[in-house]
DNA sequence: ATGGTTGCCTCGCAA
C-alpha cells in the first residue's frame, strides 16, 4: 500500500476499472459531488468500517478503515472548516474530537495502524508558506492545531516529521494565484502511526511529481514504508 | 485585491 488516492478521481468509472486491471482492490465510501475516501490495496481488505464512529447522524463520507494482514489502515478526509464563523468550523472541531476518541480505542489494541489522509490541518507555522496570512484560516487556527496535537499526545507519530526536520515541505498547493509555480503550499496531508507502526517506519516521502502534471489534483501523494 | 482556479451539484458552491 502506498499512495493516497484523490477520491475525486474515483468518480471516473474508467479509472476504477483501470485500477482493478492493475490488480488493486478498491474499497470506497463516497458521496455524490462532495466527500469521499478510499483504500486501494494489493491484497483484499478485511473488516471494512465506513464512517467515523461517534455520531450516527453524521452522513458525510469522510472515513473508511480496514485491515490488510496485520495492519489496520484508515483513510480520512477531515472537514475543511472554513469559513470559521460558519457552522463548518465547530463541525470540524467536533469531528476531530470524535477522531481522537476513536484513536484512543484503536491504541488500546496495541497493534500497528495508520490514520492517513487529508487532515485539513497545517500543524505548525513551518508547514505553510505564509503563516501570518493563514493565521485565521480553519487549517491553521489554534483550535484546529490543538486537536491535532492531541492526536500526537495520545501516542500517534506524524510519519513525515519523524523522519524529516526541514520546514516548508508541502502536500497541497491551491489552484489559484499560481501557488504551485511559486511553491506556496501547505502540509495538510498526514500519515499518523500507532507506536507499533512507528517502530516499523523506514521511509516517508512527499512525492511532488503528480502535482506538476496536467489536470493535477491540488494535493500531491505522501507515502510511507513500514519494514 | 474578498481577488484568484478548478470541477461538479453547473450560471452557484465548496475547496
Amino acid at each position: 500500500m502506498s499512495y493516497l488516492a484523490d477520491i475525486r478521481a474515483l468518480a471516473r468509472k474508467d479509472l476504477l476499472l483501470e485500477l482493478r486491471g492493475l490488480g488493486y482492490h478498491v474499497e470506497a465510501a463516497g458521496q455524490r459531488a462532495y466527500n469521499g475516501v478510499a483504500l486501494l490495496s494489493k491484497e483484499p481488505a478485511r473488516d471494512v468500517v465506513k464512517g467515523l464512529p461517534g455520531d450516527p447522524a453524521d452522513e458525510q463520507a469522510r472515513y473508511i478503515e480496514a485491515s490488510f494482514g496485520g495492519l489496520r489502515v484508515a483513510s480520512i478526509y477531515l472537514p475543511n472548516g472554513n469559513p470559521v464563523d460558519s457552522d463548518k468550523f465547530p463541525y470540524k472541531l467536533a469531528w476531530m474530537e470524535r477522531l481522537c476518541a476513536h484513536a484512543e480505542g484503536l491504541l488500546a489494541g496495541e497493534s500497528p495502524f495508520v490514520l492517513a489522509g487529508d487532515y485539513n490541518i497545517c500543524p505548525g507555522d513551518a508547514d505553510v508558506y505564509d503563516a501570518a496570512a493563514w493565521r485565521g484560516d480553519a487549517l491553521c487556527r489554534p483550535e484546529s492545531r490543538a486537536r491535532f496535537r492531541t492526536l500526537l499526545h495520545l501516542g500517534l507519530t506524524d510519519a513525515f516529521r519523524a523522519l524529516h526536520a526541514e520546514p516548508h515541505v508541502y502536500t497541497f498547493w491551491d489552484y489559484q494565484a499560481g501557488r504551485w509555480y511559486r511553491d506556496e503550499g501547505l502540509r495538510i496531508d498526514h500519515l499518523l502511526l500507532s507506536p507499533q507502526a512507528a517502530d516499523l517506519l523506514s521511509a516517508c516521502v512527499i512525492d511532488k511529481g503528480p502535482r506538476g502534471k496536467d489536470k493535477a489534483s491540488d494535493h500531491t501523494p505522501i507515502w510511507c514504508e513500514l519494514a
